[in-house]
RNA sequence: GCCCCCGUAGCUCAGUGGAUAGAGCAGUGGUUUCCUAAACCAUGUGCGCGGGUUCGAUUCCCGCCGGGGGCACCA
């Protein structure tokens, strides 16, 4: 489909010009040409306010540039009329084009690209990436249905897309992972747990219980023969395991992605310290034990190092504006987390993609930061890396704000909230809203509003065409050759929302807001529901062409609402 | 101390340098011989505060106030 707003505005950049070219128009520079959708959708399907710029550069009021605009615009055949209120040029899409629009949606379906934006580009969006430790919580799935959200959003503007997930399993997470099951493991067999699997409090590391569950299976498939092992056959265990739950959880939410890469394989490949050496022949790096740049100031005189303290090597990222400079290897020579991630980013550019999302949650904003710092000083393009920081989730239960933790085993997980709601509405929920705003999940909420949702008002669009359709066939009423001339006003306020597809798309996956779909999707809905309580089709008063032709109609509206949901990651059921 | 996000209707949240700031939920009152009432119709004195830029600011800038996150030789 087109971008109307951009043809439009084409059109009265040249028409500007030939005002001018004409004399009409004083000379002057003319700015970017900005069409939008007014808020009302009454006054006009698109508005110019360029006449209210000009008035200055052209030393006329705004109303009188209006009309010379008009008089030398050649408007596209999209547009049915053109005229000037109030220093506004004012566009209205033909009803003739609108008709036709009808097998145009028809014609896209309800898959695949609809704008060519992002036609032979190719795109990666990086998300969910949370640590095979335990089960998804909450806090992680927002980021998920964002993430999914946002790659089924690039789809439909046309750029091939991939999912990946990136995890970290080199770290002490994964150890801690390996001790608290070996731990349960030792519990399973009636010993006592050894010291070193032990925090503080002689328990386990990660509390869950689905530990205890493992360490059953675990000792059924090897009886005691892991007895006096050392942490890799548990570490390997247990990470199976937690994939294998993360996946089953995703899964049930319809989210699948394309590449599982794992911190371990940047070390294998040697690219950890390739990275390291890269930075350091461009004299970013140096040895020291404490930064040569630091300008923070305030409390952090209890991590002041100690003298004497062996030397750790820090990255200068305060070269690239960074506060102060950073350690990408300890003085216990294992690298900390940031040069494995701007080695995975390097990674990430160099495989060709002209565009990546990294879905992150708002505590990772510094990491990001140092992340590009590094790209930056790798000559890579940190423009071509887009960050959504996904704000926090806090859920509210019983009017009170919960707090959660993996380690503490008594989270609220994705399955839970699936199991109280479900798939559909959790999708829906977390990402219907602008990650930057922080949210409240309120748990009562959404399972006593399951049935009063957005979510459903949405599906049941869907739905209600599907009957109609149903008792078409059974009535032998078909859309086949169908006269959409005699469509009517009600359709056509319909499709001129319609017409908008293509514009919401664009301006989701330019901004990396997927919420807008959502908003969009209920807009729709709430003009499909009035419409389709008035305008019959299979009533006895209606002339069988006239049914023929809304029935097309409300297969048009069908495709686009199944699009709408297939793009936010949800389900359109035949029946509710 | 510094950096980032947020502050819009009773609640949860959209939105825009321009024409009368919107949705959902909750509340109240109505609607069904015909494609599913998970629907429709009616009902709304709100942009945290103070400056600035602009023909025009809820939107951009600065300063406050309030909420959240960050400023690790953690990942």
């Amino acid at each position: 489909m087109k971008l109307l707003p951009q043809e439009i505005a084409h059109s009265v950049d040249a028409a500007i010009r030939a005002a001018q070219a004409a004399g009409d128009l004083p000379a002057f520079d003319v700015p970017e040409v900005k069409i939008s959708a007014p808020k009302r959708a009454e006054q006009a399907d698109y508005a110019a306010s360029i006449a209210m710029q000009l008035a200055k550069p052209a030393g006329m009021p705004p109303p009188r540039i209006a009309e010379i605009i008009v008089k030398h615009l050649k408007a596209p055949k999209t547009i049915g009329s053109v005229e000037v209120v109030a220093g506004y040029i004012n566009f209205n899409l033909s009803d003739d084009w609108l008709r036709g629009l009808v097998e145009t949606l028809i014609n896209d379906g309800a898959d695949g690209a609809v704008i060519d934006v992002g036609a032979g580009k190719r795109a990666q969006v990086e998300f969910v990436s949370a640590n095979p430790t335990g089960p998804l919580h909450i806090g992680r799935s927002r980021g998920a249905m964002v993430g999914d959200a946002m790659a089924r959003v690039l789809q439909a503007a046309g750029y091939a897309v991939e999912r990946e997930y990136y995890f970290n399993n080199a770290g002490q997470q994964m150890n801690n992972l390996a001790r608290s099951m070996r731990y349960r493991y030792y519990q399973a067999l009636g010993l006592s747990p050894l010291p070193e699997d032990c925090d503080e409090r002689g328990e386990p590391y990660y509390k869950g219980a689905y530990l205890i569950d493992y360490a059953e299976t675990l000792k059924a498939e090897r009886g005691d023969s892991l007895k006096g092992a050392d942490l890799p056959p548990f570490k390997q265990f247990a990470e199976e395991r937690m994939f294998a739950m993360i996946k089953a959880t995703l899964n049930r939410v319809d989210i699948h992605h394309d590449i599982f890469f794992n911190e371990n394989s940047l070390y294998d490949s040697g690219e950890v310290w390739r990275t390291l050496e890269a930075l350091d022949a461009r004299g970013y790096i140096y040895k020291a034990s404490v930064p040569e740049v630091d300008n923070t100031k305030g409390e952090k005189d209890e991590d002041a190092p100690e003298a004497g303290k062996a030397e750790a090597t820090w990255f200068r990222s305060s070269r690239f504006g960074d506060e102060k400079d950073r350690v990408v290897v300890k003085s216990t020579g294992d690298a900390t987390y940031t040069l494995p991630d701007i080695a995975y980013h390097v990674n990430k550019l160099d495989r060709g993609f002209d565009v990546c999302v990294n879905v992150l949650g708002a505590d990772h904003f510094k990491q990001a930061q140092v992340v590009q710092h590094g790209l930056r000083a790798l000559d890579r393009d940190p423009s071509k890396v887009h960050v959504i920081f996904v704000q926090m989730v806090r859920l509210v239960k019983d009017g009170e704000i919960m707090k959660s933790s993996t380690r503490a085993g008594n989270f609220e997980t994705l399955d839970d909230l699936i199991d109280e709601t479900s798939a559909d509405a959790v999708r829906y929920n977390l990402m219907a809203r602008s990650a930057d705003s922080q949210m409240n999940f309120d748990l009562d909420l959404a399972v006593k509003q399951s049935n009063e949702n957005p979510v459903y008002y949405i599906q049941y669009a869907y739905v209600r065409c599907a009957g109609i359709f149903r008792e078409a066939a059974l009535r032998g009423v078909t859309d086949v050759g169908a006269d959409l001339s005699l469509l009517g006003e009600a359709e056509l306020r319909f499709l001129r929302r319609a017409a908008q597809l293509p514009d919401v798309i664009e301006a989701s996956a330019r901004q990396f807001e997927p919420h807008q779909i959502a908003f969009y999707a209920l807009e729709l809905a709430n003009l499909f529901h009035p419409i389709f309580d008035t305008v019959r089709v299979l009533h006895s008063e209606v002339p069988p062409e006239v049914a023929a032709a809304r029935l097309r109609f409300f297969r048009a509206a069908q495709t686009v609402f199944k699009r709408l949901l297939n793009m936010m990651g949800m389900t359109a059921p035949e029946t509710m």
